[in-house]
DNA sequence: ACCTGAACACCGTTCAAGT
DNA sequence: ACCTGAACACCGTTCAAGT
């Protein structure tokens, strides 16, 4: 007499509600999860879901939770700050571009998400290491990663052939009244993430300028142990 | 006999749609707004609004067209190409903290919208005013919109009360663990805005420092007539 | 020509009932 | 202790019917 039988079917688990939400948005979008969806991929009712998550806010934090945590495990530090935040950005991009939705939630948690607090960890990190002063590094790292993940999430929803229309309409408009959209129009929107490395390459440059800027007593080496 | 009576009650049209739209959502919040309040706003049916739009889509990128217009006819022109971009991006951010959901719509509208055009202009003009190259100019203004636009729609879904606690949060980590989050944890969202702030003057940073930048024929004065 | 209202196919969530 | 299923209060949208 076993005192449990080997294994009542995959029993509904946190984790397992996680894969399976994670396996729907990558097959079907990340727009068509919902939770009677996700009842019917794990073969189980639209509600059960609520005996392990308060709400489908709460679902989603610990997804989120999840994929900053394979991000963070994912990446491999570079000795050089500015190499490292440029591939941290690139990582959590591709992630956002994938799950849109959670960048809102991770913004508007409540509290800090676990993973989250790993990667700020990180990132703030590399900006003490590029001389910048903590004031600076702690508006630099919010303004880093409300850049990536805003503008990623945005990115997202650009269907492939919009940027085509958008160029083609722009070049098309009177140049009497838009001579600049006119002129640039052909160089506008050549590839979805071009524009996103331009912006991050110029925040990086100007904090590197910034580092041993003109202000104050440039505190170099020893940043901690 | 008058061809037409005097007014037959307001008549539903466009603008009056899009007044109520915009009057729901600065009274009720922007997450409230749907096509049956708006109808209950208007006296009329849910659905005589599909006799002027063709869906909620195209209904709120007319909401988005028209806010943007305003912020455009509002907007007066400052001399100091970077003063114009700073105060451009200030507005813009003011209106996507109001109404989030136009930052979507704007970015993922199969075609620009023709306020968003005129704000192109101004955008582009002062970054060749600047002295940015075209190609740079094209990227500039791409990663400058989808900054302003991500990272407002982002921070308005914040509670007021969220950012301190957060930064408490982050203040009572592990320092073994966490030493550079817990060192700059103090300094860690002071104010809604100074992060946008300073990661939009970071941008401007840059792009002012690439004007007669390293690489290049540095095309200075006549930029157009 | 324009608006109504029932209806359809969905949502997230609650709660009594089952086992 | 955990899952079910009916039910509630919503959505956006369609379409025949009204005037």
């Amino acid at each position: 007499m076993p005192p449990r039988p080997t294994s009542p079917s995959p029993r509904l688990t946190r984790d397992v509600i996680l894969d399976a939400y994670v396996r729907l948005a990558d097959r079907e979008g990340p727009e068509a999860v919902s939770l009677r969806r996700l009842g019917a991929e794990l073969g189980v009712d639209a509600t059960a879901v609520y005996r392990h998550f308060r709400d489908k806010d709460a679902l989603l934090e610990a997804v989120a939770d999840r994929l900053l945590f394979e991000l963070g495990e994912r990446h491999v530090r570079d000795a050089d700050w500015r190499a490292d935040l440029r591939n941290l950005a690139l990582e959590g991009r591709r992630m956002y571009l994938g799950h849109p939705r959670l960048a809102r939630i991770v913004a508007a948690s409540p509290e800090p998400l676990p993973s989250n607090a790993r990667l700020a960890e990180i990132v703030l990190d590399d900006l003490r290491l590029g001389g910048i002063v903590d004031a600076d590094a702690a508006l630099a790292y919010e303004a880093f990663s409300t850049y990536v993940a805003g503008s990623s999430a945005l990115d997202a929803d650009i269907g492939a052939d919009v940027s085509a229309a958008w160029r083609r309409r722009l070049a098309a408009l009177d140049p009497e009244q838009y001579p600049n959209t006119t002129a640039v129009a052909a160089e506008l929107y050549p590839d979805e993430d071009a524009a996103f490395v331009f912006g991050l390459d110029l925040m990086l440059d100007a904090l590197a300028a910034r580092a041993h800027g003109p202000s104050a007593g440039v505190r170099r080496g020893s940043h901690g142990t």
